[in-house]
DNA sequence: CTCAGCTCCTGCGGGC
DNA sequence: TGCCCGCAGGAGCTGA
């Protein structure tokens, strides 16, 4: 579920469960997902209490009060599920029923409020490390992130400036996420189909005007999606146990052979394969 | 520096 | 029914 409407989403499926509240138990189930774990993981989140969650592109930071900060990325099937957690009509009670422990639950947090915590992750491309708080934005795998997209520092300059002599399909640089942090493979397609640009145009040959309307198109579609609560593909559900249903809105992902929803377009949307991936779009709409 | 290809891993759906 | 294949929301690493 992981681009950055769904770990938005996640995040703030967590915060409640989480935020201001202690860590009694980490059960740590196994010694890493795609890197090992940090030495020690269990003695330095038990007793912790979380004091907020923030995101940072697909990453979520837990910033702990023992000065260090938990990073979580879900990769391409993590997730996380909170059980336990009292309804919010019922005000301090909580039933602590939870559902029996399932496979691929890798790291369970039990909180003090009696809210369970599983990260599950069947391919195990997520992972968890911790770091001090003062160092966090210089954790390797944030230090070179690209602006994020929903915040002041991106723009139709910042694309301007990257994409300046990139031969690269625009939709390669999109997903990488030095260039802009957060999009992935469905976000990028629809992206890309709004602003009426085809994924395999160079980047560095779409002019300003049109780079205006895609950093636009990119700020709409991910905000759409956060409203929608995310994307919910194969059922996955979000922290909360509620599906996001943006996946529903989408005009070009995975509805290749299906007619352009564009009004008056005849159109057929078409996947190809760039860097291995699949990209969608309508050869009619996208140039 | 840039870029394409490979890699990690499990699960699911389609075709035979 | 079972088996095999391709594909999946990510992204780091390698070598040209």
């Amino acid at each position: 579920m992981p681009e950055l409407p769904e770990v938005e989403t996640v995040r703030r499926g967590l915060a409640p469960a989480m935020e201001t509240v202690r860590i009694d138990r980490a059960d740590i189930r196994r010694a890493g997902l795609r890197w090992p774990f940090p030495a020690g993981l269990a003695e330095r989140l038990n007793g912790a209490r979380v004091l907020q969650l923030r995101r940072r592109s697909k990453y979520i930071l837990a910033d702990l009060d023992t000065d260090e900060t938990m990073l979580l990325h879900l990769g391409m099937s993590g997730r996380m599920t909170v059980s336990g957690l009292a309804a919010p009509h019922v005000p301090g009670r909580f039933h602590h029923d939870h559902p029996a422990i399932e496979k691929h639950d890798h790291v369970i947090l039990h909180m003090a409020n009696g809210a369970r915590i599983a990260f599950n992750d069947p391919r195990r491309f997520g992972a968890l490390d911790l770091r001090a708080t003062a160092a966090i934005d210089a954790h390797p795998l944030l230090a070179s992130l690209g602006p994020e997209p929903l915040g002041n520092g991106f723009g139709a300059a910042i694309l301007a400036a990257r994409f300046k002599g990139r031969k690269s399909p625009v939709k390669a640089l999109l997903l990488d996420q030095r260039i802009v942090a957060g999009l992935g493979n469905i976000y990028v397609c629809e992206a890309l189909f709004r602003a009426g640009i085809h994924p395999a145009r160079a980047a560095g040959r779409i002019g300003a005007a049109r780079l205006e309307t895609l950093a636009q198109t990119i700020r709409a579609v991910l905000t759409e999606a956060i409203d929608a609560g995310g994307s919910s593909l194969r059922d996955y559900r979000q922290a909360d146990g509620n599906l996001g249903y943006f996946q529903h809105n989408f005009r070009v992902y995975d509805r290749a052979d299906s007619p352009c929803t564009t009004p008056g377009c005849c159109g057929t949307v078409r996947r190809i394969v760039q860097s291995g991936r699949s990209s969608y779009y309508c050869p009619a709409c996208q140039r």
